[in-house]
RNA sequence: GGGCGAUUAGCUCAGCGGUAGAGCACUUCGUUGACAUCGAAGGGGUCACAAGUUCGAACCUUGUAUCGCCCA
């Protein structure tokens, strides 16, 4: 039966999937014949995720190496699944809740909520694994992970086999707080206000947005007054004033409620006389207006503004620093919301308190916490509603720094008008990558990892070259990050996730933590710690905790107030966890451990840890590629892999980033319903240069898809002249064409080897697209019909056995890159032991070239394209049979001519070849070697034309001829140069000289006519 | 401001010491025994600029310009 002409992708690819995974053809050691062992972990995508075109492409590659690792007999192992991504997911769901009318978080409350996850998660967390299995990708999905598998109320759904992940999440939880790796503490993070959680700084985008820079005048404290003076670079006096002010500018004046200090920097002259003294935040009723120390740190910048920063050290970065090195109190100002705050006392009073602070009095954490420094009329207002506020109460006292304007009327009079300063400007904004909201600096009480303690494995690991990064510029980038790092933020006020296992015990004044797997070890340490018969109460929360606690001391008072702390009496003690969860990525940092059964001893850490590979996108570098390094050199004191490659973010094809907004978005599920899954994984390898910036456009893909048509219709030729059914052994060749094209696979597979050894899957990909096109289809194919029709019955039998070897060839080398059309055309060509993705890649190489049949058929088709290009520039019809003419012919260019003349007639559309003494007048001759070969075209030659021809070559040849007898007539060159690139040199000015003399020769012919 | 990178044919990019390459686009021709999702031929480049190292530089070094990305 013949072939379609085409590859139907769309009707092979489910059946093909449907067969593979039938065949358990991706188990983890499927056809494995060897010891060594491959492991790539994929890069958990979120469980909420639907593949994307980066998806695709980091996909593709790992199933390349996978694919590749497989057919060559490694114990290979894909391991795939998903992480449970906490904000996104609770996000998804609450979404969902919305939708369908139910209940909202709050109201279902903790447990309730979780459970609807979870059936979330059951319904809708398959989704990127049927899409990947789409892709073609050869995971081991018996093994489908989930990062919080395990977890209480996990009912399995969609990861039935994965390992327990919460176990190994919370011991490694456990056994990092108990080496003092993990800490609790108040400190500046980033907050976001739609969550209401905190976020890590890598969760947060910059972005420049328009912002305004308002400048605020701080009265001197009790109406002093300076001289303020300005100079320009060459110290001459431009500005003298005395002012009984201080001028801030600030791009949030709704923290300046907050503001603890105002700094200058220590060189700065023009605030020299007023450093030490007090200033007057200028907002808030006016009798509790508080007074601020001006202090000096070396963080203002003097040239930025008035050079006079305002400290507000609970609501942003730089000032926390500075706020910390000058001991300045740091008040919250906002709830979790990003509302003013509501609570405590009235402002008057809590003015007070933080005033006799800035007067010296002693504070704590605790006392500063418990002041709320926003006025009462601002209280429980939005932070930018606020915003506007303090500016209007600021502007109307007059306190804001004026500026003059002109301004044009209708008529075109100008007026000038006062106004207060306030510049437009782009300001670099931060934004919760998932919220998108405004994220704010917020002084909370978090977990954190302390990362600079477990760095330095980390770092030695790369430096050793134990972890190679590639490109090596993601070395650098690692390192630089690494040096610096700051404390890790793990803990997230969420609700879905690992809940941190830390329990709280009644303190001397505040709550004690005790950390624990589980409640019940957690129950026998808190029982270790009081004396014999307290009985424990585990309650929901603080406040719950609190209230069990006062009714205890309240049953004490009656009794006997002064056992309370000693607790003598039996009592019942409040015991509660820590609501808060883990930071997704702190889960995700024990993948490749977590995956194989740690803290078992599994077969599976045995066989596949650590493991080979790491490819994902460079923007992870930090927020997993680099944890996970530290995380598995701490626990289980070994590198995770051998090699992390790195990629670029996918664009499209002018090299925008892909959002919806702009509507350039490529899914990559439409290019596999259009182009087939191959066309979109060629397109993906072909781009993938190390560190090359990826642009995927339609007509590329167009471009590859037209290549598996390619390798469709060789094959269909091959099928249609019974050229299939090899059994993969090396077929004997006599025909020069076979030796050629047999000698042609061996250069292919070992650049391919080399290549993927090496990591350029474009490369790969580039050369088998050469071969199978550029060799294969053009010239072999085409060398085969005059043998596969016109020669002997033995060559027709030899061509057609080479053929079917060199197809199989193709399809088994393009497999990895291409495993639908290639299992498919692996499955039509031959009855086959095995399937395509079990069949032993090959390991022939260059030692199936013979090199007299290499420049043999170089030759030839080095013949053929001169006769067709003068035809072409001849203008000799293209279905016109021509005569040549040769003279002077050497031995191998008569064997070379002789032994495929067949072929070279053909191709060459040449009816008869004459030996001749001279040429006839007319005769246009060709630039070949070993023989004088010519176009007698006397009747329709064009005596220009022809002229133009040859002085154009002849120009090429000179430059050619020039450059290389420059070369070979410079002593030190010969001296200096490697013998065989001299020797190459030789040669090829020999041969480029016998081309220039007969294009003279020509050229003199012609000047006959 | 700091770090990392890029600049090669109209476009997208390989090449990173030894004769400037590919794909696409473009021009001309083609109903040739698999393929028009095709075939044949062709045009097109001071390899951003400057200085240096070298027998030899697109490639190494240093500077300049422009453009990206990441972090402040």
């Amino acid at each position: 039966m013949a072939m379609e002409k085409t590859f139907n992708a769309s009707e092979a690819e489910p059946r093909l999937t449907k067969m593979w995974e039938e065949a358990g053809a991706f188990r983890a050691g499927a056809n494995r014949s060897r010891d060594e062992s491959f492991t790539i972990m994929i890069p958990p995508p979120n469980v909420t995720g639907a593949l994307h075109v980066g998806h695709a492409f980091n996909n593709t590659l790992q199933d390349i190496l996978i694919r590749w690792h497989r057919m060559r007999g490694f114990d290979t192992l894909w391991q795939p699944g998903q992480d449970h991504a906490g904000i996104a997911t609770q996000m998804q769901v609450e979404k969902m809740l919305a939708a369908t009318q139910q209940p909202k978080r709050t109201e279902l409350g903790r447990q309730k909520f979780l459970e609807k996850v979870w059936e979330w998660k059951g319904e809708y967390g398959g989704t990127i694994v049927g899409q990947l299995k789409r892709l073609g990708c050869s995971c081991d999905w018996e093994r489908n992970a989930f990062t919080m598998a395990g977890a209480e109320g996990d009912p399995g759904i969609g990861h039935e086999n994965s390992a327990n992940f919460h176990d190994a999440v919370i011991k490694v939880f456990v056994e990092m707080y108990e080496q003092g790796l993990i800490y609790r503490g108040k400190r500046l993070v980033n907050w976001d206000p739609h969550f209401e959680t905190a976020i890590s700084d890598l969760e947060v985008e910059n972005i420049e947005t328009p912002g305004h820079m308002w400048h605020f005048k701080y009265p001197l404290a009790g109406g002093a007054t300076y001289t303020y003076v300005e100079k320009d670079e060459d110290g001459n006096v431009t500005l003298t004033e005395e002012r009984d002010y201080i001028s801030i500018a600030t791009t949030r004046p709704e923290t300046m409620l907050g503001d603890g200090a105002v700094a200058v920097h220590p060189d700065d002259t023009r605030y020299a006389p007023i450093v030490g003294k007090l200033c007057e935040i200028p907002v808030g009723p006016k009798e509790h207006r508080r007074l601020i120390p001006i202090i000096t740190d070396e963080y203002p910048d003097m040239a930025f503004g008035s050079g006079a920063v305002k400290i507000t050290g609970a609501h942003d970065f730089n000032d926390y620093e500075v706020a910390k090195r000058g001991g300045i109190p740091m008040y919250r100002l906002m709830d979790t919301k990003g509302a003013m705050r509501a609570d405590g006392v009235p402002y008057g009073e809590a003015s007070a308190l933080a005033q006799a602070h800035a007067n010296g009095a002693e504070f704590t954490e605790q006392s500063v916490e418990e002041i709320n420094l926003v006025p009462d009329d601002l209280r429980g207002l939005d932070r930018f509603e606020a915003r506007k506020r303090v500016v209007d109460q600021i502007t109307s006292e007059g306190l804001a720094v004026m500026t003059t304007v002109e301004t044009k009327d209708d008529e075109g009079e100008v007026n000038t008008q006062i106004v207060p300063y306030v510049e437009n400007k782009p300001i670099m904004q931060p934004f919760g990558d998932r919220s998108k909201v405004v994220i704010e600096p917020m002084l909370t009480d978090q977990w954190f990892v302390d990362a600079a303690k477990v760095v330095d494995p980390a770092l030695e690991a790369v430096r050793s070259g134990e972890i190679k990064i590639m490109p090596e510029s993601g070395e650098k980038t690692y390192y630089h990050w690494l040096e610096n790092i700051e404390p890790w933020c793990i803990s997230r006020q969420l609700w879905w996730g690992h809940q941190i296992p830390v329990w709280y015990l009644p303190g001397e004044d505040d709550w004690l933590p005790i950390c624990a797997a589980t409640e019940a070890e957690a129950l026998e340490i808190a029982k270790s710690r009081f004396v014999d018969g307290m009985s424990f109460r585990i309650v929901e929360n603080a406040q719950e905790a609190a209230e069990v606690l006062q009714a205890t001391i309240n049953e004490m008072d009656t009794q006997d107030e002064g056992t309370i702390r000693t607790f003598e009496a039996p009592q019942v003690i409040p015991m509660f966890r820590d609501p808060d969860v883990l930071d997704t990525w702190f889960s995700s940092g024990l993948w490749p451990i977590g995956t194989l059964g740690w803290p078992e001893d599994t077969d599976e850490m045995k066989r596949y840890f650590p493991t080979d590979v790491l490819i994902t996108g460079q923007d992870i570098l930090f927020f997993w590629v680099a944890r996970m390094i530290m995380m598995q050199k701490a626990v289980v004191k070994q590198a995770p892999f051998h090699t992390v490659y790195l990629h670029q973010l996918v664009r499209d094809e002018k090299g925008k980033k892909m959002s919806k907004t702009t509507g350039n978005v490529i899914d990559p599920l439409e290019i596999v319903d259009e182009f087939g899954a191959d066309a979109l994984r060629f397109t993906n390898a072909q781009m993938a240069a190390l560190g090359g910036v990826l642009k995927l456009s339609k007509q590329k893909i167009t471009g590859y898809r037209n290549f598996t048509t390619k390798l469709w219709n060789a094959a269909r030729f091959a099928e249609m002249h019974e050229a299939i059914g090899s059994d993969g052994s090396l077929p004997t060749a006599t025909a020069t064409a076979n030796k050629w094209i047999i000698g042609e696979t061996g250069k292919v597979r070992e650049v391919v080897d080399a290549a993927l050894e090496a990591y350029r899957f474009n490369d790969a990909a580039n050369a088998l697209y050469a071969f199978v096109w550029g060799k294969v289809c053009d010239w072999y194919v085409e060398f085969s019909k005059p043998l596969l029709m016109d020669a002997d019955e033995a060559t027709k039998a030899e061509t057609r056995a080479v053929m079917a070897w060199v197809i199989d060839q193709c399809v088994v080398l393009l497999h990895p890159i291409m495993p639908f059309i290639t299992e498919e055309l692996w499955g039509t060509l031959g009855e086959r032991q095995k399937i395509l993705a079990h069949t032993d890649w090959p390991t022939y190489g260059t030692d199936l070239v013979d090199e007299n049949a290499d420049s043999e058929m170089n030759w030839v088709i080095g013949l053929i394209e001169e006769v067709r290009s003068v035809r072409a520039q001849m203008h000799v019809p293209a279905g016109a049979k021509v005569e040549v003419v040769v003279r002077n012919m050497g031995d191998a260019a008569r064997a070379a001519f002789e032994g495929n003349e067949a072929l070279i007639k053909k191709l060459a559309r040449i009816e008869v070849l004459t030996e001749v003494d001279d040429f006839p007048k007319g005769t246009a001759a060709l630039g070949i070697t070993g023989a004088e070969f010519g176009l007698p075209l006397a009747d329709i030659i064009d005596v220009d034309a022809e002229k133009a021809r040859l002085e154009k070559s002849l120009g090429k040849l000179a430059k050619e001829i020039g450059g290389m007898k420059g070369r070979l007539g410079n002593p030190k060159f010969v001296a200096s140069a490697p013998d065989e690139v001299v020797e190459e040199t030789r040669a090829n000015l020999a041969e480029r000289e016998e081309e220039e003399s007969l294009m003279k020769a020509a050229l003199t012919r012609l000047a006959e006519i």
